[in-house]
DNA sequence: AATGAATGAGGTTTCATTCAT
DNA sequence: GATGAATGAAACCTCATTCAT
């Protein structure tokens, strides 16, 4: 991005942080937030534990800024996806091709973040949890606005009010997705967004 | 139940963990397994930490005792919702209905139960969340087999295969009733379990 | 003994605290003082543990009576093997062929005294080993004795004086046969108490 | 030694891990090991709990790297006394020597390693009183070899093994030193070697 | 600015002992 | 008198955090 704009004092620092929030990132979605340690993630980062201090305040605040970081990516990620110029069919489509792609590539981090959104909110004290959860909100209202605005050009048909079809359709994803990564020999792999798609679009009866 | 025949020794005991389960079952839904310590809870209980150690082998045991015993009582309730002689619509509703109940009812646990089941569950060693994951599965097999029944007899269409329909149902409704409960603001109140059902049934085009 | 002259529930109790002994020498000299619990005790000698606590006031007091208990019995076989009827060498004979029926019978008790006998008297903060030790040094008196008199009576040369000569053979003693019931392989069974006192006997010079 | 040629932060270490040692050799050597706390041990060394547990891995590997230590060193020198160039009897000699001087220095070790070599070695789970054992015999051995020497050169007669004779003289030191550091009143002090030595050479009869 | 040794609060667990029944 | 459930002090050990170098 405008990192060349930096003096090179400020790269170098944004250089040292990455390396230290990949080495955690690593680090939390194979083991827990509390089965890992600081020592654990400053050798990792190969960083002395006291430089690891300097840039994050506590583990907490590591924690935070990993997965807020991580949240930025994947709104990006997903906000562009249902941007493109299509129909809401084909924003739809490209919304749950996108999520099938991070997914593959970054399960461990799934993980993650369907603990704090779901469950407990172990982890942590602050609220982290509230956070991602606004966002979340945020994020299936974008979905809603899509069934909202296919609903009135007469694409979709009023099934349900669009908040919810946001919601179940947003589960139903991460659902599916988690079950076929988890044991695929349950279900079918998803080769077709529409493999899913249809499950909301057909109707089982009639 | 038939408490009342046990020996009045046996009777106290019981009723003794049951409150230490309950007292523990509060902690580790609002602060989480590693957030709550065997202090804590014998405090609350009101025992001594000794007592507790009677009772449970330890920490990891407690949490375990305590995650199976309500994964029975919502087994048992939902098995009896979907078991009543009743067609698959009935049966999906019936389903519906006491999810909601057991929502009401025990928020707290059912925020425990996410946890273990989606992500991390990193919160213990012992295979507690296979155990749980298994347990779930077994029963999406059951919902499963409503949807295929409903097929063959021709009440349903086949828009999907059986499981992907008892995933994607089953995660929906855990989603919309989180929302509610979360949020109350955003959606609308599911008064009647169709306010559900029907984003599978009528189907969303044509 | 005169058991018989006690009343009914004297005797009774006697039986019972010698339950209790046995139970915890065998635990005591399997495990060490400090791996066994009053607990296991009270289990092994099938009383409950109240019951214990009637008989001894504490761990350390059960610890102490039951070693002390041991000595006795020792003591006097081991008095009674020196007081026959025998001149000097006969005398060290019979204590010797004693000495190693009892370890045969009791190397588990043996180890016991020995740790408090030489070592940091570990286990106990009474004076447990300095009675012992006490005790210990009166029966080398003795020991010492029966040197003096062979040295008077002109059976024995005056190598070194009595006191030292009798810690010598005990000490002795002691370390052989603890290396042929550790490790037969390194030496020659003792079938014959002279194999030991002729070290002592014959002299290595001349 | 070279500790000179270390980095300064290397010697530090080492000096604060004997500052360790030191402490807890003292406790151990009074309490014994289960009478002792690592809390106790890190005041005394007057560092912190958790810098103790820096250097040793637990209470075990502190105990375990005390012993092996000074057995170190008690082997070297015991060693080095019997391998000057000097005939059989000077090696007996020289070995009761040191053998005198280093009981005078450091009893409390002393009864650590016959609370270990002997009896019960209760104290400790993993094979420590086995490694100790094993050395105790080795260095048995080459005071066994110093009388086989002494027996084929005709120095010494043939009247036991040479093993034995060797369990038998060093036993027959540790518990005359023992006895006279406990209660010199029984005993006269040992100013020469061969009072005690006199015990094997001179033979009791004839 | 970077380091990492030192800290010690706080966690889990055990077990000798008491005392109400 | 016998019982054994309940107690809680105290043990071992970890790890987030600080601060002198």
């Amino acid at each position: 991005m405008e990192d060349k704009k930096l003096p090179r004092r400020e790269r170098e620092k944004l250089r040292q942080r990455q390396e230290m929030l990949t080495a955690a990132l690593d680090l939390f979605s194979r083991k827990g937030y509390h089965n890992v340690s600081m020592n654990e993630i400053a050798e990792k980062a190969e960083f002395a534990i006291g430089t690891l201090y300097k840039f994050f305040q506590n583990k907490e605040d590591l924690y935070k800024a990993l997965l807020l970081k991580q949240c930025d990516r994947f709104e990006d990620a997903l906000v562009q996806a249902i941007s493109e110029p299509d129909d809401e069919i084909g924003k739809l489509r490209n919304y749950i091709r996108v999520r099938l792609e991070r997914f593959r590539a970054n399960l461990p981090i799934v993980r993650l973040f369907l603990a704090e959104r779901r469950g407990v909110s172990f982890n942590i004290k602050a609220g982290l949890d509230e956070e991602i959860r606004r966002r979340y909100y945020i994020f299936l209202e974008k979905i809603a606005l899509i069934f909202e605005t296919g609903i009135e050009t007469g694409k979709f048909k009023r099934i349900a009010d669009p908040f919810s079809l946001a919601v179940a359709l947003d589960s139903s994803v991460d659902a599916l997705l988690l079950h076929w990564f988890d044991s695929p020999e349950h279900l079918p792999y998803p080769e077709d967004p529409d493999s899913i798609l249809n499950i909301f679009f057909k109707g089982l009866i009639e």
